[in-house]
DNA sequence: CTGTTAGCGCCTTCAC
DNA sequence: GTGAAGGCGCTAACAG
């Protein structure tokens, strides 16, 4: 039952009497082998469970087949959704995967691109944790030649391949909606100040006030750590203010979450007293009790499927090519 | 910038005009080999930015220092707790983790092995999908000398590796608990009667009724296919009773979110004229207004890590070793 | 201590 | 159409 040895071209060759390359030649349909030798070839091939040894063509062929995907968490259902499209597009293309988590940390992550590296994957697909500020990973891939598409959380630069979601589109249509329910104190829980995601929402919602004339107010933006008592003590800032917000974009389902709790504790009235729109989209939206009035979606999937397609073309095509940039859009949705 | 081929041992070994072979042994740390000679070579060998050919690595040492990780969803928040443990020990052993999900469906968990072995991953952890009734890839494995661990969703076969969790404890103290509420009219909402998980839950329920003496009826176990629909049909089940029941065991967290949510929209209070408790314990309860009163906790992080450490054991010990089966303890928890 | 030789399994010129 | 030979990069006998 179990061959100590998978078999081997030479042994199916030394069993016909011809040679290895023929064999080899034959199982892989070259041309210029005849049809009779090819069909001998290939059932003996399968008498002995032949299979080709992939670490040697690997070897060969300076190629792995294999694609490295490095993002901070996999239990996000954001990073879920998005890994699960890769994989869908991997297996198409006949390669796998390998994965590691980051987990936020700036060093584990480029622990696991050297280990990409020294497996010699073909390509990278990354999103980048939010405590990392400097990229030197790109150059590591880059004298490696190893081509690498940054997804969702991409590197504030030029010059790389990236796929991201504009967060400007989803905040104008939040506060539309919100406006179009008649608030106007509306405020915005934000990140941390210094990620790029956090300048993008504040972007977006002073632009969106402006649309409608709202001035902008100091005390209606307030920063998160994204921790939950982080997230408490933001909406409690606001729930302080003595003409406190109806409205409040806040950064993610997480945040969303966390300061729906503390809203409820208090016996402000979801949905009533105040209102919530939140960036993500999380799929348990639909089992609880009081949503958010709406969700803005960021389409990880898409996002991830789209990032590995590029990956792929850019495995594809030897050449070095210009760099790009896709965009989507994110779009206010009902939530769940 | 862009080397077009990275450094080889031939080239630093003709820098140095001494063999290749002592080259490999320098940087191997071979005893055998002068510290100066070592030195000096790592010294050309960090000049030259060398980096060892995993393939050519790989291929000698008939190894790969890869494992393949096969599981239902990523998305599942217990998976990605298993995976990121798994993903720990991996990397503490200098593996990684090649992965892929199956979605439940049987023919794609096949084709993800078939895919392991060609790429010759070392080992294999493996939770089996819902839809998974024979098991073909245990005998494909095992004739090409890859050793399986199961975990968590296991085939109920003998002979073979796996870690799971004793789903019985659990039922178990939530019955107690149930009873020491002073409730007595117990339901069970089951999974599909034909998964190996279904008819444990139903064991232990029935062992845990009698232990309170009280008497099993028909009426008060229902089944659903843990769609949202026939999640929302069974609980309509069990409120038709003319003795409905107050204390709810549920399959999982899944089937106790939708079934919470029929409830509630048929005006039924929560906590208070029916209560739940359900397997699993999802983080997220802690953001629900009404959480179950319990869960029972099945451990996904520790089985995770078990499994990994079992097949690395198996990896690493050349003989076939006897199946081995590792239990844990399904145990109530608050919920979050 | 170090060098020589050989070979992992496959593919690919180059000959015939 | 087929065979022989060589080599990918590295390691592991076997010699000195």
């Amino acid at each position: 039952m179990k061959e100590g040895k998978p078999a081997t071209i030479k042994e199916i060759a030394k069993r016909l009497k011809i040679s290895p390359s023929t064999v080899s030649r034959a199982l892989n349909d070259h041309p210029s082998i005849g049809l009779v030798t090819t069909m001998r070839v290939k059932k003996v091939a399968a008498e002995l469970n032949y299979e080709p040894n992939q670490t040697a063509i690997f070897f060969k062929q300076r190629k792995t087949f294999t694609v490295g995907v490095v993002l901070p968490s996999l239990s996000e259902p954001f990073f879920s959704a998005a890994i699960s499209e890769i994989e869908n597009v991997a297996s198409e293309k006949n390669y796998t995967v390998i994965m590691g988590q980051s987990l936020d940390d700036a060093d584990r992550e480029m622990r696991i691109l050297q280990t990409l590296k020294t497996h010699r994957v073909d390509g990278v697909l990354m999103s980048i944790g939010k405590n990392t500020q400097n990229y030197p990973f790109i150059e590591l891939m880059e004298s490696a030649g190893i081509p690498i598409v940054f997804f969702d959380c991409v590197p504030d630069i030029e010059n790389i391949h990236k796929v991201y979601c504009d967060l400007e589109t989803g905040m104008l249509e939040a506060i539309d909606r919100f406006v179009s329910c008649g608030h106007h104190a509306i405020s915005l829980i934000n990140g941390p100040a210094r990620l790029l995601a956090s300048m993008e929402r504040e972007k977006a919602y002073r632009k969106g006030l402006s649309k409608h004339s709202i001035p902008f107010k100091e005390e209606y933006m307030v920063n998160t750590d994204l921790t939950p008592e982080g997230n408490e003590a933001a909406i409690l800032q606001l729930l302080a203010l003595s003409d406190r917000p109806s409205a409040v974009v806040s950064f993610n389902d997480y945040v969303a979450m966390d300061v729906m709790k503390a809203v409820r504790k208090r016996g402000v009235a979801l949905n009533q007293d105040i209102h919530f729109i939140s960036y993500a989209n999380y799929p348990l939206w639909k089992y609880i009790e009081n949503p958010p009035m709406a969700s803005i979606e960021q389409f990880p999937g898409d996002q991830g499927r789209k990032a590995a397609e590029l990956l792929f073309q850019l495995i594809e095509t030897t050449e070095g090519r210009e760099p790009t940039k896709i965009t989507f859009h994110s779009r206010l949705v009902n939530p769940g």
